[in-house]
DNA sequence: TATAATGATGAATTCCTTTCATAAAACCGC
DNA sequence: GCGGTTTTATGAAAGGAATTCATCATTATA
């Protein structure tokens, strides 16, 4: 069986010429490399090589092996190169599921450094589980899970990123947008808008409006922010979104923001990773910016001061 | 070292998903490609496989790993298959020398039907030669020798082909157009067109002026065969080339043909090839079908009757 | 819960590679 | 042509790495 060594062999014997000096650059001796010669060529049932005065010749069959030594032995290389990249950690890919759907804004803030820094790591960002993100983590389809809802689940960890406050927005020509707070029994008549998420992970459906046992008169789903608010600003619906990404869209949008009941809407976002994943430095680095990268804090504008 | 044995094992287990599967495939036992795993991990300095359940499961390394399996192993297979048609002399190459320039055309109807019998073999055919065509073959320059002057040198055997007489060529318009023989003094005021080969290497001026102690007018070299004989029949000079090679153009061109002093000029082709060389059946073959392609015998017209 | 399937592990063994010592052949300079 | 040098070839011995065996641990299955 052709073996690496073979390669080797052929190919240091075809750039130094002879037996010996091609067995003092692989550190054995002549008496080896003549053997594992003949070894192969018994093998392979054709000559290698053949004398000619006392050095040695390629056959046919030889300059052949010779070329295929060339490409296998620079992808072998390669491939260890890879491979010491992968032991290094500085090769790897990290799969992010984002159960957050705003989050997402946030995120490319932290994805695009982090790209930079670690050119040899790939970074795969999921929205949809099969399941639910945290599923996906156990049963590693992900490697990491950004969500504001840390379930407990065996083997898993979260580490908290930052608090956000779920606001409510709302066209700036709304009856309501004078006020600072709003309550469940005043937006019974208007269309939610959310994104395209089940109810019940659906902050303001199970935190707001069902323990105040009404909802709103409709509900609809539009996947993107930008569409979203800008539905909103024409006055086609209400929704609710964390302050910081309100607060990049208030100078845009003629909108409004409330804070939803009396104490708000409170919410944390954490990163959950499995515990016994190979600790890669690349995943430490990157909760280290996670963590390092706060999103834009609310000005003081329509809602309460937040966090 | 990443070896063959390691990629055939990553990718059985790959393939068949348990390490006792793989092993069975690999006539090896479940604790050989266990130890072996272990050991390249450790070599890698990172996991490759990782327990899930009590199946394995690959790391990112591993899953690398596999697909540098995939592609070598395709290769490694590739490089055995074309080894064993070396082996079995199906596959090789034939570079053959030609001394004898009007021989090409006789050499292409031999080579065409070579090459679809033979579609693994590469053919090369040479005419110039640093020092000579003997010794281009024994020094393994070229494998064959057409040539018509078997000159003996250790190591070589050549075997006869064909006979056949060169004859001169002269325009039919020209004034010994109506001889059946022509004599070296009737010449000396002609223009001698040749191959461009040296003097000592033309057999009209070696075997048939020189004897006779007298020489053409003048001699020029001109490389191809059709313009050599457009030039003579416009009157522009005399040649002298194998019958077999004037039958072709005596119908095409107003050509006569001499026979060169009373005997003719006898002559014999010869392939040489070196003794010793490993016996390819592609060559065997290649030495039946040339003794088996005469060239077209000249009709009865101008010169005498030939072989 | 018993049973079957699978992987991990340490020690012993087997097999293959390598080395050593030496011969044979070829080139070089005199 | 003849020692001296360089290079490859070869058989026997040594060394080392891969493999097996026996066994345990874990997990899935009935």
């Amino acid at each position: 069986m052709l073996e690496r060594t073979h390669l080797a062999i052929i190919h240091e014997v075809h750039r130094l010429g002879t037996l010996t000096a091609a067995a003092r650059a692989l550190n054995l001796s002549q008496s080896a490399l003549s053997h594992a010669i003949r070894r192969l060529e018994q093998q392979a049932g054709t000559a290698l090589l053949y004398k000619h005065g006392r050095r040695l010749r390629f056959t046919e069959a030889g300059h052949y092996l010779c070329g295929v030594a060339e490409r296998l032995l620079a992808q072998f290389d390669h491939a260890e190169t890879i491979l010491g990249a992968f032991a290094a950690g500085r090769k790897g890919s990290l799969r992010i599921g984002v159960e957050c759907h705003p989050c997402h804004r946030w995120l490319v803030r932290v994805v695009s450094p982090f790209l930079a820094r670690w050119p040899e790591v790939d970074i795969d960002i999921r929205r949809e589980f099969q399941f639910s993100g945290i599923a996906a983590l156990t049963q590693h389809d992900i490697d990491m899970l950004i969500t504001p809802d840390p379930l407990g689940a065996a083997g898993l960890c979260f580490t908290p990123l930052f608090g956000y406050e779920m606001v409510l927005v709302i066209s700036r020509s709304h009856p309501l947008a004078t006020q600072q707070v709003a309550r469940p029994a005043d937006l019974t008549e208007e269309i939610l808008l959310s994104y395209p998420v089940k109810d019940e992970r659906l902050d303001i459906l199970s935190l707001f409006f069902t323990p105040a046992q009404c909802r709103p008169r409709g509900h609809k789903h539009v996947e993107d922010t930008e569409i979203l608010l800008r539905m909103v600003a024409a006055g086609r619906g209400i929704s609710a979104i964390p302050d910081w990404l309100a607060a990049e869209y208030l100078n845009e949008l003629p909108l409004s923001t409330l804070r939803l009941g009396a104490g708000g809407l409170q919410k944390q976002l954490y990163i959950g990773r499995r515990d016994k994943d190979r600790p890669a430095p690349f995943i430490d680095c990157f909760l280290e910016m996670a963590k390092d990268t706060k999103p834009a804090p609310l000005r003081a504008q329509g809602a309460g001061a937040v966090l």
